[in-house]
RNA sequence: GCCCCCUUGGCGGAAUUGGCAGACGCACGGGACUUAAAAUCCCGAGACUUAACAGUCGUCCCGGUUCGAGUCCGGGAGGGGGCACCA
């Protein structure tokens, strides 16, 4: 790629060319100094909380990180302009694994390493020319912030929102360490390679179960939200109705308790089956070396995900018999099956083959009965069997003793009325929602101030005795948790007996620092969580903005921990986001060499020929397809170089053109170009008539000419097409229009080169270039600033209220519409609007190409919308 | 396997939600300026037929509703995403 050069000069001193890097330096210094930014609550005006997920501080901002911030910032002068009190805030997501990796590898202190990422993203953020309050910027690692997360942790603690029970880890055996699901790839760790074990920890876990209806129902009103989103997330709860029904065994004294959606299916059912790590599948195992080592073949199978995938159907007959709760003579066999997950229900199921798809495998491989009970209504219910493929559609229940006849749903209402009344089952709610297991065993988070006493058990540090920081001297020279291996930091004495005990090693995963991050902006810096008085001005977000990947979890967790600390008393809202905003991802082309290995973009050029070659040694490279940037396939572009060359305003504007904001866009060098070339178009036009035009806030003359009417209609028709796109999200829709206005004006030719001002030529072209600068600001802030003041105005753009489109001046007199001959194009009809319908059917009849077309053929019918189209039906 | 979304010129995409398909940008071609180039400015362009006027076809494919379909309905193909033995 060449550097596009900044010079030459060209016609003259008052023509030198835009200097983006100085000018954008000048006016952010400016901005900084006015405290532009700085935001204070204010009761008489109305508020707007403009919010981009916050970064983790990995050392570079990336494009996306670009894409992201130029769209809120979009948004944030927009709403500024449109007179809002507006919230736009910055700060860093700091904890995390990244930073113990980094300790591991270079020997350097995670905090080191994270508030050295830190201050050099600011630099790179602060380059980009966003409109932040940087007053209230913080770091979820310093002490301040994750000292009050560990108040709200206690509060949750004397809410019951957070408890601790066992659960299974990922264990890392060589590297003596817990791994996130993300880091045991094909069963094995992702940095020793060895098989992962599961073991059981007692862990902390936030109930977010207690709220697991009401964020599922609370879905249906977030309707600033993509539809996708509420999808994701209503799959992710999984609500299910169904019924707990309980079995009889007949060889012992117990009784075998299965959850079901499909109760209605009961007289179909031809077996149990248990999950090898149901509470009976232990017992019997105790008993039965053959159940024990069936069990450990479908432990040893559970590690790897894949081999889960292409598992198949696996069962092992217990021997035991179940009494079918509506049939005396009938007997099921109960099985362990490797398919019967003991996370869900209650870890044994009854298998109805004819209508469950993984029932019927099973059935089939154990010579089970298949009976269908559902019928399809167009079919006999003799003539109807299963083969391969489970029934699960509607029906009538048949062979099903006294359900016969019934629907679906009845069957299932009735199967739960007769099992209340006989009391041996219940209908009941399912979830697929699961408690968050909030413990990581790490040194990088925010420690959970509670202290391990013998005498005592688990006690809650006293409030008084916060923070519990992190301690610095720990070393990374080996694996596991240094907080583990500490000499001092964790001998403590107990809050509640005063004898010595041991402090939690275990920290909070990071998930819940980004969970209520958004509400501390509001006072980032109260000696509280948060201060009652902002956070009810201020939240919720008005407008969050980030990518789709946090969907599901951060959104979810962010949902749940607001509705947390509102039981607590910390804030007044339950929903914290009213509007979000899932961005697309940014893209390049791949290429990669003969011999496989991924080239950078730099490292390539297109030959002479029109091939891609390397550019060190010619060889042909092959081009990949466009996909998500990332260091791995090396298709990154460095927003710091881009800004370098081009300047930030280019970049962001680049990066709001042409693809629609929630599509991925396609970084590509001739768009930037375009999109550098564009800013170059703009300065020209305002240097260009700057001299010419009347002075800023002259009175309206009181006629125009038809061409300053033309202009001032365009003008005013710009403005709402950027208002409108703007509001709805569609920025290259805006762009679009703001082509439209440059291109109108850059074709303008006052014919009157005089200052006398009759025919107003030069007060509307003053009129659509502010139009057009003030509608730029969000988007290209630097350059619209430069061009605001080269107009004369006096105070800063960023301070200047959004112009309104004037509806009287949006009018045409003349419209052209569309006449169609049975529904097709045969010509068009340049006439007054709003004309009476009689007249534009005569006036479009007597188009010599309708005359033509219609010929002697009787019109059997016009329709005429006013104003948009005629269609005349011969 | 289940759920969801998408498919419009060479490319990214637009179309007030049923009313002139292809706005705007990129790439491309032609021209002006220049000794020349860069930069800038102007013009052209969906495909096919035609010397031209003009005409035909055209929003993934097939069918339907409608005076009229990129838009609504039914079926199919291709691409992408989410969840995944959830009973």
């Amino acid at each position: 790629m060449v550097a596009p050069l900044w010079s030459p000069p060209g016609r003259g001193i008052s023509m030198a060319r835009y200097n983006a890097k100085t000018t954008e330096a000048k006016w952010q210094a400016a901005w900084a100094t006015a405290k532009t930014f700085e935001a204070t609550e204010d009761p008489s005006k109305e508020k707007y909380y403009v919010l981009e997920m916050f970064p983790y501080p990995s050392g570079r901002i990336h494009m996306g990180h670009v894409r992201n911030y130029a769209m809120g910032d979009v948004v944030a002068r927009y709403k500024r302009a449109r007179g809002f009190n507006v919230l736009h805030p910055m700060g860093w997501d700091a904890f995390g694994l990244p930073a113990e990796n980094a300790a591991l590898e270079k020997q350097v202190h995670p905090a080191k390493w994270t508030y050295e990422n830190i201050a050099n993203m600011r630099t790179q953020l602060q380059s980009m020319g966003l409109s932040l309050d940087w007053s209230r910027e913080f770091t979820t690692c310093d002490v301040e912030y994750y000292s009050q997360q560990q108040k709200l942790f206690l509060d949750l603690l004397k809410n019951d929102l957070a408890y601790r029970r066992e659960s299974w880890v990922n264990w890392d055996p060589v590297e003596h360490t817990v791994l996130a699901n993300e880091q045991v790839i094909d069963g094995c760790g992702w940095r020793s390679g060895a098989p992962v074990e599961r073991r059981q920890l007692s862990q902390w876990f936030f109930r977010i179960t207690a709220f697991q209806d009401e964020l599922l129902a609370a879905l249906d009103d977030l309707e600033r939200w993509p539809e996708k989103v509420r999808l994701m997330q209503a799959n992710w709860i999984g609500r299910s109705e169904g019924a707990r029904l309980r079995f009889s065994v007949k060889q012992r004294e117990t009784e075998i308790e299965v959850f079901t959606t499909r109760q209605d299916t009961i007289f179909g059912a031809s077996f149990l089956a248990l999950s090898p790590d149901h509470a009976l599948t232990a017992e019997l195992a105790a008993e039965n070396p053959e159940i024990a080592e069936f069990v450990a073949e479908c432990r040893r199978l559970g590690t790897s995900e894949e081999v889960i995938e292409k598992a198949e159907k696996l069962g092992f007959d217990t021997g035991l018999r179940a009494r079918h709760p509506f049939l005396p003579d009938v007997e099921l066999p109960v099985y362990i099956a490797n398919f019967v997950l003991i996370e869900y229900g209650t870890g044994a199921i009854f298998g109805c083959p004819a209508h469950d798809q993984r029932d019927l495998d099973f059935a089939r491989k154990y010579g089970l009965v298949v009976l269908p009970v559902v019928i399809p209504s167009d079919v006999e219910t003799a003539d109807f069997s299963v083969g391969k493929e489970a029934y699960v559609g509607p029906g009538r229940l048949a062979n099903s003793g006294f359900l016969d006849g019934l629907t679906i749903e009845e069957g299932k209402a009735e199967i739960a009325r007769r099992a209340e009344a006989g009391n041996f089952g219940t209908r009941e709610v399912m979830h697929r929602l699961r408690d968050w297991g909030v413990s990581r065993q790490r040194y990088w988070g925010c420690p959970i101030p509670v202290v391990h006493c013998d005498a005592c058990g688990v006690v809650p540090v006293n409030e008084a005795d916060l923070p519990i920081t992190l301690p610095d001297d720990v070393t990374f020279d080996r694996a596991g948790n240094p907080l583990d291996r500490h000499e001092t930091w964790g001998v403590v004495d107990c809050p509640a007996c005063g004898k010595t005990a041991r402090r939690e090693t275990d920290t909070f995963d990071t998930f819940v620092d980004s969970a209520w991050y958004f509400a501390r902006f509001c006072s980032p810096h109260a000696a509280q969580p948060l201060d009652r008085a902002a956070v009810d001005y201020w939240m919720p977000v008005d407008q969050y903005i980030g990518g789709v990947e946090h969907a599901i979890l951060h959104l979810l967790y962010a949902r749940f921990f607001t509705r947390a600390i509102e039981k607590c008393g910390h804030i007044g809202v339950s929903e914290p986001f009213e509007g979000l905003f899932t961005q697309g991802m940014v893209c390049h082309e791949t290429y990669r060499d003969p011999e496989g290995i991924w080239l950078e973009p730099t490292e390539v050029a297109r030959n002479d020929a029109g091939q891609m070659v390397r550019l060190d040694n010619g060889a042909q490279v092959d081009t990949g397809r466009s996909e998500k940037m990332s260091k791995s396939r090396k298709n990154v572009i460095d927003p710091e170089d881009i800004i370098e060359r081009y300047g930030a305003d280019t970049a962001r504007w680049f990066m709001l053109s042409d693809s629609p904001p929630e599509r991925d866009l396609e970084w590509t060098d001739s768009g930037i170009e375009g999109a550098w070339r564009f800013s170059g178009r703009i300065w020209r036009i305002v240097e260009e008539a700057a001299g010419e035009l009347p002075p800023a806030d002259s009175p309206a003359p009181a006629s125009f000419s038809d061409q300053a009417k033309a202009l001032r209609r365009v003008t005013h028709q710009a403005i709402g097409a950027v208002t409108d796109g703007i509001e709805r999200f569609q920025f290259n829709v805006s762009v679009a229009r703001l082509y439209e206005l440059a291109n109108a004006l850059a074709s303008y030719k006052v014919v009157d080169a005089g200052i006398d001002e009759t025919n107003g030529e030069r007060w509307a072209q003053r009129e659509a270039i502010e139009a057009l600068v003030v509608m730029i600001g969000p988007m290209m802030p630097h350059l619209a600033e430069e061009g605001w003041h080269i107009l004369g105005q006096s105070g800063l753009l960023a301070d200047a209220a959004w112009p309104l489109a004037d509806p009287a001046l949006l009018v045409e007199d003349t419209i052209t519409i569309a006449v169609q001959l049975n529904g097709k194009m045969r010509a068009t009809l340049e006439i007054a609007r709003d004309q009476p319908e009689d007249d534009v059917r005569v006036a479009a009849l007597a188009l010599e190409k309708m005359v033509a077309a219609v010929a002697d053929k009787p019109v059997r019918r016009v329709i005429v919308v006013p104003n948009r189209i005629v269609n005349v039906v011969v």
